[in-house]
DNA sequence: ACTGGCACTCTGCGTGAGCGAGTGCCAGGG
DNA sequence: CCCTGGCACTCGCTCACGCAGAGTGCCAGT
């Protein structure tokens, strides 16, 4: 178990890691915090947290670098969240205030959360498979060619081009439209196959085929849209990241477009609650110099979806998580007005 | 007017320099390329070329390197395009024949260009203004609240919900919806506005004012959607730029995640043939290091859209523009089919 | 248990020499 | 008139050297 006082140090460490970049060492840490003891004590302190593998130093004789576990201690025992100034505050509930659809609060969560936490920033749209459907909408736009419009409760909308075996009459396509909706509004997406199973039954064998035509592209739709989608920004910020740019950045780069691996990454956290995955604990090659911070987002108390933001482990927590917290709540707010 | 020799000479030197990253000196260049002259001749030959600023070198007593004015004389004059191997031309094509709707569509088609490239891609989505309605769906999801849905040619769908000041009966709205449809579908956008204006006359007094609103509401959606979107990828082929990273990549990937600029590099080409905008041509701060090249596709004669790579001045122009060419063939192809 | 002192170990930076690539120019030859 | 070979010159790059400066570990003293 470690004193009080040497995690006052790691604390220390960290805090002066995160503002300098470079690693720090014992003299300039009793100079900037107020530990009350000497370096030479300072020293012993360091010494065991290295033992532990809290920090680490780069070359023998250089200051000392938190370690992952390091940073891990210091999210979960040394660092609060830090609340966002009321200026801020104001400026996201404006800025998210003037969107118009859902890819427009998106698009403008995503450039909020990289402006305010100078990383790049990772939104992912309210997920089908936790929304229910608002409605069903069916057109025919030829003969045998009807158009299924799909409308989530979050504001989605999905559409799919179906070809009929045989052409459907106007009154069946009513008919059908006016069932499925009264069968499926306001279900969740998993409830749904269950539901229709028995629909085909309600029309003639002539047009029996068209019907289960229509239906099975529903469901497909449901699973196939149910693969989320994400949008990303602030890649601009990467370049913050250190000095040894191409081996670095890169695979960082590369695994942002990677969506599979982003949404993996958001859905591992369980739950809406707050996740900080660093370094090595993000289970992927390219992102063991990044820190995940993510949390869900949800218009009432449940999550759709999750929101984060990717960085160096080098990153300010208690602001970052601060940040990210407060811009799913009021993305949360905004998706309930809807 | 510069000989036939010294032309030969700036095409060497562009296509070794592309090659090499490294500027080219007059002995390196008699070597690789059986020019039948001596190292002095051509650099003869190198001093005259950079007397008329098409090439130029970085310090005295280095090799000389391209200028943009060089570049633009390569592209012009000396290089062809460079149609795509025949295997490559199936891949594309088994690539972007798997895809099942319009977004998926031009992800598959942002992932392809930049696989293609190894540089950045970016589609614009085909744009509203030039494409035509295919239909329009009016909803009544509750009592004065109607979501509108707008069917493009292109497979483009566009939603909205809108408060009606009264309520709407089904009759109406459906006798509305048949209106609209009859007199807008296969019209383009901008035609639209002319075309309904007097439609709420064909209502009584009290549905006129809820019939005003939602054509208000369609016309707005015309316009704010005209506004139009990107797909970017292959973003982490910038880290191929250079060694001098944060300068030069930072402006870059910047410049990316603004829209407008990008939207505007795209839309100062004209029509839909290919062009090719070097360095400073750009007119972007961020892009004087990159040249774009761009072209319309569309599923007719004329293009919808426009889609293009951005890369490093020192790309490989011909291999480039044979990937976009047939990328934006093959993808005017599969809209066409749809 | 903390502190001050001391010797030690590195990294980083600036200096200077040597090398190599490349140039410009000039005189000579087809 | 154009091309060629030769020659002197200019720089940028790399490496070795040396020197500070920062930081550490350890030990003896309070």
């Amino acid at each position: 178990m470690l004193s009080e006082r040497r995690l006052a140090v790691l604390r220390a460490i960290v805090q002066d890691y995160v503002g300098t970049e470079e690693p720090v060492g014992s003299k300039a840490l009793t100079e900037r915090h107020n530990l009350q003891v000497s370096p030479a004590t300072v020293r012993n302190d360091m010494a065991a947290l290295e033992e532990e593998g809290y920090i680490a130093q780069p070359h023998t004789s250089a200051g000392r670098v938190p370690t992952d576990k390091g940073y891990r201690l210091f999210v979960d025992r040394l660092a609060g969240v830090k609340p966002l100034s009321s200026p801020e505050r104001r400026a996201i509930q404006n800025f998210l205030d003037g969107a118009v659809d859902l890819d427009d609060v998106i698009a403008r969560t995503v450039r909020l959360l990289a402006q305010l936490t100078r990383q790049v920033a990772v939104v992912q749209y309210p997920s089908l498979s936790r929304s229910t459907v608002r409605h069903v909408e069916l057109l025919a736009l030829a003969q045998a060619r009807v158009m299924l419009v799909l409308i989530t409760d979050t504001g989605r909308v999905e559409q799919r081009m179906i070809d009929c075996p045989a052409p459907l009459g106007e009154t069946s396509l009513a008919d059908l439209r006016a069932r499925l909706n009264s069968r499926i509004v306001g279900q969740r997406f998993p409830e749904v196959p269950r539901l229709v199973a028995d629909l085909p039954d309600a029309f003639g064998p002539e047009e029996r085929g068209a019907v289960s035509t229509v239906l099975a592209s529903l469901l497909e739709t449901l699973v196939e849209q149910t693969e989320e989608r994400l949008m990303i920004g602030g890649t601009a910020n990467l370049t913050r990241f250190g000095q040894d740019f191409p081996l670095t950045i890169r695979p960082v780069l590369e695994a942002l477009e990677e969506q599979v691996v982003l949404l993996r990454l958001l859905g591992e956290a369980k739950g809406s609650e707050m996740t900080v995955r660093i370094g090595h604990e993000n289970a992927h090659e390219g992102l063991t110099a990044t820190s995940v911070v993510s949390v869900g987002y949800g218009s009432g108390d449940e999550a759709v979806a999750k929101l984060g933001v990717v960085g160096p482990t080098r990153m300010d927590y208690p602001g970052t998580m601060g940040a990210v917290r407060a811009v799913a709540r009021y993305v949360g707010q905004i998706l309930a007005e809807n």
